[in-house]
DNA sequence: GTTAAACGTTTCATCTAGTAAAACAAGTAT
DNA sequence: ATACTTGTTTTACTAGATGAAACGTTTAAC
């Protein structure tokens, strides 16, 4: 194995880590199946991540995210670009909409939340850094819809589960909302998620004009007309656009 | 080796990263020298962590983490106890006192801000989580007050770098201030790290007594008199108090 | 302008150190 | 009572990670 510069070990134990992460709460025998581990090899690599604080047991033998991944992540989140130059844009339009915006990005097969702003009004919708989404509905369909078919394929299951009513039910239907979200530019979900909520959202691209992330407005129903709407979109969009921007992407819609 | 289940490399990847976090814009012979590890040892594993997005190379070849620890760290962030118990108890304080506050923990010899709340006045003093400051100086000293003496002898240097005019210059005065803020229960430092800043620090304690966070009250000196600062104390350690609670602490003062 | 030091990178023979498999104990459900 | 789980431990084997030393380039020194 010459020019290869990978210890293979190392690799396993990160492929490891990620899926301690993705599954709260599996045991050692469900993070080896997972990650295509021997039982006796996750073992061990755990076992040396827990000696670092980088897992930790948790009372029932399952394991989580260790205090030492505490210090590392949140060095990296001030580090990161993405976040460096998201969070002055995100508390603009939070402050310009006076609504919960909030910061996705994909995870495995998941939307995860890395940033958020809250208005300091009394009635608003809470959001939470690091909640988990399927793509497949609701405004995480954004994160999806412009992802490579074959992504998209794998996320979107043959028979969705049902999260509220206004949730498409088939995989058809759930795959001709993403070509009209990749047509408008943006995605609007009234109560797909949760009833009384509406969301919008916006995709985020880098210099690559990839998308890596998505922008989203979530407001309640009840205070959310066509027009107040038709202004979130507006300002929900320019945010996406002015982030894709300081993150280098060059294009136009 | 019989019974230590403890993969080396693993173990010395984790080092490296931590090296990583703690010395932004190091090279590859920088970090390899801070870990103790061989040059090519370190750049074999830094190779690795680089493939799975763990760290990343900027273009000057020095290294900083990767986008995979941002998702990491903001899962770990959403796990881990400190951080969920104390998020509102922080917003809480920061209402009250209408101040920044901060939650600060340990990290290698230094001070990092893991989490923090802002009022929504104009005039206020400016907060960012992962900042890492010296904790010898200004009211990271009160999370150094409560750590073991060899610890201490580590981290206060034979000759302090003077970072303001109100910061104690030798040694021995630091030392002396440390005892007094262990006597009292909290720390006041008044312009010690920016001038006309005030801030205050009461330490946060776990179930085995020992002092893991300190709670931080920080704000602007010409609105913080006596009377002021007397609320201030009050209501910082009295959060300081309900996080050490939450986190199983049953001592008393 | 020459020299020297420092850096990242590459190679390769050596042998440590991590691995797979299988057996084990402890628990839980049937 | 039996048959699955689960987490834990052992062992022999050799794949694969390692240290050292050399390489070409860049940076600093004088």
């Amino acid at each position: 194995m010459v020019q290869d510069y990978n210890v293979e070990s190392v690799g396993k134990a990160f492929d490891l880590l990620m899926a301690v992460a993705r599954n709260p709460g599996a045991g050692v025998t469900e993070l080896a199946r997972k990650t295509g581990l021997t039982k006796s090899r996750a073992y061990r690599l755990l076992h040396t991540m827990e000696q670092r604080q980088i897992v930790k047991r948790t009372s029932d033998g399952t394991y989580g995210l260790g205090d030492a991944m505490l210090i590392l992540g949140i060095t990296a989140s001030s580090q990161t670009d993405m976040i460096r130059l998201a969070t002055p844009i995100l508390e603009d339009l939070c402050q310009r909409v006076n609504e919960t915006v909030q910061l996705r990005t994909i995870d495995g097969t998941e939307a995860i939340c890395i940033a958020k702003a809250e208005p300091s009004r009394d009635l608003r919708v809470h959001a939470n850094v690091g909640r988990r989404r399927p793509l497949y509905a609701g405004s995480p369909k954004c994160l999806l819809a412009f992802q490579s078919s074959r992504f998209i394929e794998e996320c979107v299951p043959l028979t969705p589960a049902a999260i509220t009513n206004n949730t498409p039910r088939t995989r058809g239907a759930i795959l001709q909302e993403l070509t009209r979200i990749r047509r408008q530019g943006y995605c609007i979900s009234r109560g797909e998620v949760s009833d009384h909520q509406v969301s919008c959202a916006a995709p985020v691209r880098t210099i690559s004009a990839s998308v890596v992330a998505t922008v989203h407005t979530v407001a309640p129903a009840f205070r959310t007309g066509d027009s107040e709407l038709e202004h979130i979109i507006r300002l929900t969009t320019d945010a996406a656009h002015r982030l894709s921007s300081a993150l280098g992407w060059t294009g136009d819609a």
